[in-house]
Parts: structure tokens; sequence; C-alpha cells
DNA sequence: TATGAATGAGCGTTCATTCAT
DNA sequence: AATGAATGAACGCTCATTCAT
């Protein structure tokens, strides 16, 4: 019988070390022998469970979208409309001291995104997704009446996703003007506004 | 009698090369030999004008944000109040077709930025001219009536900063959902409700 | 209870997937893993039956070797003299369309055996026993008087072992300049002039 | 002003120790470290003056056959007809001790040549080069009157040609059956038949 | 015995940097 | 100042071999 291993997990403790290094050091620190280091195991055995770096770069950021996903589905089951999307908000956009690797990741991410096909088409379907959700409980919050009657979901989706991935951005390159309390009420008066 | 050349003009030179490789292929894309080959120039020579790979990035970012902040300056002289900010946006936010190759290398400064210390102190200071100038003009909209007099510029500033680098950042990587005109209304209708 | 298996019965087995992968791509071609693969059975289950890679090849080449000894005695003892020099000619010198794997083969195991002593010497008996063989019908045809009396069958079956090896490998090479016919006819002729 | 190099002469500087390398140990042999070691330059420096190791390859095996074709056409405006293709085979096809480097450089060419389509074709060529001079020497024999008037130039040139090429393989492989003098005796008995 | 995961040396290639001319 | 040759560390990847189960 050979050695027990799952396959999978492997595959996914690799993609989280390779993640790991992408928020110490961009997609440039993820060299194979880095992340053989960082995940504790042999040079050589990454090329048992990756074909290539692109596919380990490709699970890894699979590997984040998935507990994205997750994360957010789980928010959207206990609440609605607005107060759904604020907390949405809340959770995947503010950049607390501690988060600051994963918004490096998802920054390196969509830096990649703009320049090679591959990921370009990885995130756009995230991005979908994402505008789906945002345009949907806007449409609950209008017909719950929390929001001007008018107001265009479809429209307004996009401009709070633009919000939301401003202010996520500024508020990781520039943690002294975009504090925390700060991002909250951000995004609080946006809400407010509308 | 040696060779008479502006050894400015010549760094300039080699980084507006720089720039247009960032264009095509992001950071990844700058070589000491392509950018040589992209300035026309012998690669050895390279190294007289620029001690360091590093130094020639530096430069390239300054000679970047120096173009945009005298553009920037002319824009201002021209209007005032709301309209100054308007146009301000519309020009520098706004991705055209053939706009992408700057954006580009914007988000390449700023996914740098994230990661470089040297790259963020830079970006820094940008950044803090920005915001200064955004919320001078909101503080002359304000005092001109153009906007409620409630108004906090210092707090509008930031939002509006946030929704301007989000709006750039979904235009380039999603322009099939942030067509032009829609990146236009998108940045009227924000003002409109200041 | 442990599984029954013919080890010489294995070994074979991985010998002839080695053979196929010789003749397809060059001993460049014969990884252990490729083998494995090849024979349809698993990686590790390679070094239980050799005890490396150089075993692997030399139980390839040896199994070659047996093959063709075999057949090669099946000739001639259906023949004697000139006629069966010439079916062993005809049988083992020409390079038909679907032979072309064979002689890819020999000509890489001949490659070997120029660089290594251990291949040189498994070659050199093989040779001997050739030669000893090519002698012994010319021995056979002169007495016969099949041939002029005054033939040296030794030197005459180094010359002619010569002829074969050449012609074989200019066919592999040059199918188009030595068509089956053009070789039939360059070893009748060859014989003829005996 | 730069170093002053000739570029060419470097590359014949690097295809010479390529050679002697496969020589030694076979294209195997041939790893680009090992190349730079022999030369006594650099790792790095043979990408200066080659794009690939396959270039270096190529650049290797015209070397050698510039070589060659020198040699033969020095040797062809010396001496006419059957004279002139005695020592056209006494110099090629006889393995010397000394000579055995480049008789494994050949074999080691062949064998390429019979699995990549690339060396196929330089091969391919030279061959071609070789069978034409045979011919012409043949002829001009015949129209001598040295050989037999009703000798066919095209079809004994093929004939000579693969016995010429399978001596020169077995003196490599088998010097002890093949010692120099009887490769000058099987030539001169072969051309006497004629 | 059988399996396939683990290992690390070695490969071709790229590249910033140094240096001789 | 200007050129491009020289250098070697680092990269992604392959592979024979070892080893735990």
């Amino acid at each position: 019988m050979p050695k027990i291993v799952d396959h999978d997990q492997q595959r996914a403790h690799f993609a989280e070390a390779a993640i790991r290094l992408v928020a110490r050091d961009g997609f440039e620190g993820v060299t194979m022998r880095a992340v053989a280091a960082e995940a504790g195991l042999s040079y050589g055995s990454l090329f048992h469970y990756f074909e290539s770096k692109d596919d380990l770069l490709m699970e890894a950021v699979r590997h984040l979208t998935g507990q994205q996903s997750r994360r957010v589905n789980a928010y959207s089951s206990r609440y609605r409309g607005l107060k759904a999307l604020e907390h949405l908000l809340l959770d995947d956009v503010l950049v607390r001291e501690g988060d600051r690797d994963d918004a490096v990741v998802w920054l390196a991410f969509l830096y990649r995104a703009a320049l090679q096909e591959r990921f370009a088409g990885m995130y756009g379907e995230l991005i979908d997704g994402w505008l789906q959700r945002i345009m949907s409980l806007l449409r609950d919050a209008r017909d719950a009446g929390e929001v001007d009657a008018s107001l265009d979901p479809e429209f307004e989706a996009r401009a709070l996703w633009a919000y939301s991935a401003g202010l996520g951005q500024q508020a990781l390159l520039h943690p002294r003007l975009y504090p925390l309390r700060l991002q909250k009420k951000l995004i609080a008066t946006y809400l407010a506004r509308l």
C-alpha cells in the first residue's frame, strides 16, 4: 500500500504556503523553492502535486476565492437587504491590521489579472458573482423600502463596487489616512445616502 | 572632447522606455536589457545613468508622477470648485481604450508600493498631494455654495479619493462592465450627490 | 499469501516497454516513470525488479539480442550456404517502413556501446557470434563450390559484416536513397560477386 | 569602445569544446555548464554566443562538417579517379587510435539525426554531397578505364557509401576485429573488385 | 510485494551587475 | 562616456532513487 496522503489536502497545504508568500513579497516572492520551504516539504515534492508554477498559482487563487465565497454565503444567509450589504462590506472591504495580508494578496491577484489572460478570466468570474450579489441585495433593500424607490440597482451596484474596491485599496496603502474607524464611517455614510 | 550629453535628459529617456515596458508587460517585463533596447541605446550605458535597476525604477516612477502633477496643476489653474473637481476626475480617473497603458502603470506602481517601502514612501507623498488638492477644491465648492454647507471637506475628500481609485481600477479590469459612458455618469452622479 | 509473480517474466515485460520507448525517442526517452507507464505498472514496482536504470537498460538490450539470436538460429537451421546467408541478411539488415523502430533501437544500442564499457562488452559478444556465423556460412558456401575456392572466410566475413552494418544504417537514415528494392539488389549483387 | 572579441571565433571556441565533450561522453555529456568549463569560460558567457543549447549543438555540427568538407576538397584537387576515391576513403573512413574521437562524434551526430528532425536535415545534405562526390569520382574512373565500363556509378556509389559507413562503424566499435591494416586492405580489395 | 510520495542533484535559461577596452 | 563581453546566483523543471505504508 502506498503512503497514505490526501492529494487535495496536500495541494491545499502548498497553496496556503504560496498565499503566505504572496502576502509577504507579492507574486515575485513565490518561487517554487520558497513555497516548498514555507510548506516544510522538499522542493521536488511540489512537482508531484502541481504540473507547473502556474498550476500552483491558479490553485492558490482558487483556494483563496473559495474561502471568500464560503464566507460571503454564510453572511447573506443570516441578514437581508441593507443590513446584509453593510455586513458584507464591513467583512470584505475593511482592512484591519491583521488583515493586511489578505488585502495584499487581493491586490497581487488583481495586478496579475491586469497582465495575464488566465488570471483575468478567473477574476472576471469572481467579480460578476460579487456584482450580482450586491445588485440582488440592493433590490431587496429597495423592495423593503430601505432605500429610495427610484434607485437603479445595476447602476448603484457598480458604483458601490467601485467604492468598495477603492476603499480597500486605500486602506491597504494608507492605513494612516484610512484608519479602521474611518473605513466604517465611510461605508455607513455611503449606504445611508442611498 | 567628451561627448556632450545632458545627464538628466538621458535618465528621462531611459525612464520613459521603462514606463513603456511596464505598460506592456508589468514590472516583470522591465529587464535592463529590454530597457536599453527600448531606449535604443547600449546596454552598458544604462549603468552610467543608474546605479541599479531599483534606481531606474524609482526614476521611472518619479518621472510619471511628475508628469501627472504638472497636468493636474494645469487644470486647477483653469477651473474652480466643483467644475475643477469634475475635470480633475474625468482626466485622471477615466480609463479610455487608449489610456489602458497608463492605468496599468499605475496599478503596477501601486502594487509595488504595497510591497516595497521605498515605493510606498513615494506613493504616500503623491497621495497626500492629491488629497490636499481635492480637499481644497471641495472647500472652494462649499464656500461657493455649490455643495451642502455642512460638508466635511476632509471626510469627503477621502471618500471621493477612494471612489476615484476604485473606479479607475474597475475600469481597467472590467472595461466591459465600466464603459466610458458609465464612468462619466458615475462621476457626475457622485458629485451631484454632495 | 504473497502474490505469485514470475520475477523474470516481469523483468521481460518492463524490458519490452523500455525497448518501445527507445524506438520512439531514443535512450533519452527512457525515463523510469515512462517505462512504468508504458508497462502499465506502478512506478515503485520497477525498483523491485531492477536495481537501477542501468540495470533495466542492460536487461532491455539482453532481451533484444536474445530475440535476435533465436531468430537467426531458426533461419540457419532451414537453409545452408549462400542461401542461408542471403536470408540472414535480408532478414536482419533490411530496413522496411515498419521495421524502423528496430533499427533505431540498434543504433541507440550501438551508440551507447561506443560510449559505455558495459554496453560495449555486450555488443562485442553479440558481434563475435554474428561473425562466427557468417564465417561458418561462407565456409559452407566455399566447400559447396558456391563461391570462389580461394575466398578467405575470415576476411570476407568482416567485409560482409561491415557492409551489412553500413547498409542498415544508411537505410535507416536515408530511406529515400535506399528504398527496399535497392537494399535487396545491393545485397544480392554483393553476394554474387563473391 | 567595447572589449574586442571576435564573436564568430568565440562561437567556434565553444563549439570545439562541445565537440570534445561529445567525443568523451556523447551528446548526453554536453551540458551547458560542462561546455563552459571545457572552454575555460564562465557559464553565463555561453549565452552571449548561443541562443540555446540547440543553437550550440548545431554550431558544433556545422563546425565539424565544415572542417570535413574543407579536408575532402583538398584531397580531390590533388588526385583523380580511383586514386582520389581511395584517398578519400582512407582519410575519412579509417579509424585510427587517435581518431576515435572524431568517429564517436560522427556516430553521436548520426544517432541524433535518427531521432531529431533538424539534425536529420543537416545530415541529409551532407550525405547528398558525399554521394555526389563518390559518384563523380566513379564516373571519372570509368571514363579513364580504371574500372569496368558497364559499372553503374549511381548504384555503386550507394554500395560504396554503405560499405564505408559500416566499415567506419565497425572499426570504431571493434578496434580489435578491425585493426588499421585490415581496414586498409578491406578498402583496397573492395575498390579492386570494381 | 506493491504503491506512490519524498528527496535533492542537475538541467537549460534569465538576469542584474561588473569590468576591460 | 560608451560599449558589450564576462560572471554567477537564481529560477522553473526533470529525474533516478529512497522510503513509509
